[in-house]
DNA sequence: TAATTGCATTTTGTATACAAAAGATTGTAC
DNA sequence: GTACAATCTTTTGTATACAAAATGCAATTA
């Protein structure tokens, strides 16, 4: 458990926002990890808040899928399994294939330049070899063509889906080697949704989540056999 | 303001999500009808509960859209327009034919039974005429091949979609005349998954959601006519 | 030694209290 | 009559209080 997962106070929002901004960074950078059970007054005390706020930014981590709620036990932090990230990306495939096809139709001039430029940032992002540089060109570069739909709805659902996958965002950049597959898929997508070719997005799209998959997978399974190191060690 | 939402005290289950059920069937059935306020001491009072599981609802409420916050104002229903309506439907339109495609390859073989007798039942309810009967056989079927997918996030996503198209379900199945499109919509989906036929599934899904779509669409633009003209006696 | 019972502690669930902001109302000036 | 200001009310935001359930531990018993 690090320390500094601090409120921050700057923000003009009500506490339970805050700290519902505050506990979800948390979750999603591992800080609060899988199982952790996540304590009221603990909470309420680090943050140097009441209850209620807490319990009222909990509940919408439950609805989220961030948290796990066992009645009169409390909170805490969901599990990621292997089964449940399939179903999010099994999701987000077909979510994503429609993103880019409605990007297609619907993005504007300004968007398109902002999606060039968006790419070749990433892609000096990678040359820089810093993964949390390349992380934010990436949010960057898929908020782009995400927001080029137009529909709040779909915006709002990619969103909370990329949530589940930014828990092993870190482990995933790092584990792809030289980060030139991931510029060749972007600069795929991009050019296709230049040209207006919904097949050839949608294509590039489902490309791109099958490999992120399967390096997410190759990283929990890494994961896995760490711990089970840890424990024979142990024993 | 219909009297008679009451809180159901004989499931075993926290306050605040008898209090979440109770809020949401009021909101998707239009007892409680949109831009209407959600004052919480009202509430408290009217369902008998104090005001901490009433907020605790109302941000799980919150973040599944039925409700939108105004800052130190509070929480209003979430109206339902046009473009937000076609947002919807367009996600649904993609998961929709997702699930079919999944269920094609996963349906087993007690579910491919449930299944047609679902189709079964459907035909017979519309046969009653009577709309809250057939809305339950729709849901009925609906749900057996989402579940058939396996895929838990997308059940639920599937459910929180369907849930904004609820709030006009009964006018949009009473506007079906003869409901033999219906009928023969779902016929032409439940026979493509026996088959296997993924392509034709999809197809099949995402007319049944198109010709939904220009129904409900109808269904509000005759009702705003009809409040126009309430605007104009009252003039 | 293993199991169980009872007690103390912790933690959640719910209610209530209080402060601050927003909104309504009344009164006054022009 | 309208505009503005002061005040009063309502309502939310946050904190705290209290009850009930769950948990952990120790002592007792078989």
């Amino acid at each position: 458990m690090g320390d500094n997962f601090t409120v921050n106070m700057d923000e003009f929002l009500p506490l339970r926002d805050v700290v519902f901004n505050t506990l979800r960074r948390a979750i999603l950078t591992g800080e609060l990890k899988p199982g952790e059970r996540l304590m009221e007054i603990h909470l309420a005390n680090r943050l140097g808040v009441s209850r209620t706020p807490i319990r009222e930014a909990i509940r919408k981590l439950e609805l989220e899928g961030l948290v796990t709620m066992i009645p009169r036990r409390g909170a805490e932090v969901a599990q990621i399994t292997e089964k449940s990230l399939q179903d999010v990306l099994e999701v987000r495939r077909a979510l994503d294939a429609l993103c880019v096809e409605l990007a297609c139709d619907r993005i504007t001039f300004e968007e398109k330049e902002a999606l060039k430029r968006a790419c070749d940032e990433f892609e000096e992002a990678t040359r820089t070899g810093d993964v949390t540089t390349i992380a934010g060109a990436d949010v960057a570069l898929h908020d782009i063509i995400v927001r080029a739909t137009g529909n709040q709805r779909l915006i709002q659902l990619i969103n909370n889906l990329s949530e589940q996958m930014y828990r092993y965002r870190f482990e995933y950049i790092k584990d792809e080697k030289g980060h030139d597959n991931l510029v060749n898929e972007h600069r795929m997508i991009y050019e296709s949704i230049l040209q207006g070719d919904k097949k050839k997005a949608a294509e590039a799209a489902k490309l791109h989540i099958d490999n992120q998959e399967k390096s997410i997978i190759r990283q929990i399974h890494l994961e896995r056999e760490q711990q089970l190191k840890k424990k024979d060690k142990r024993q």
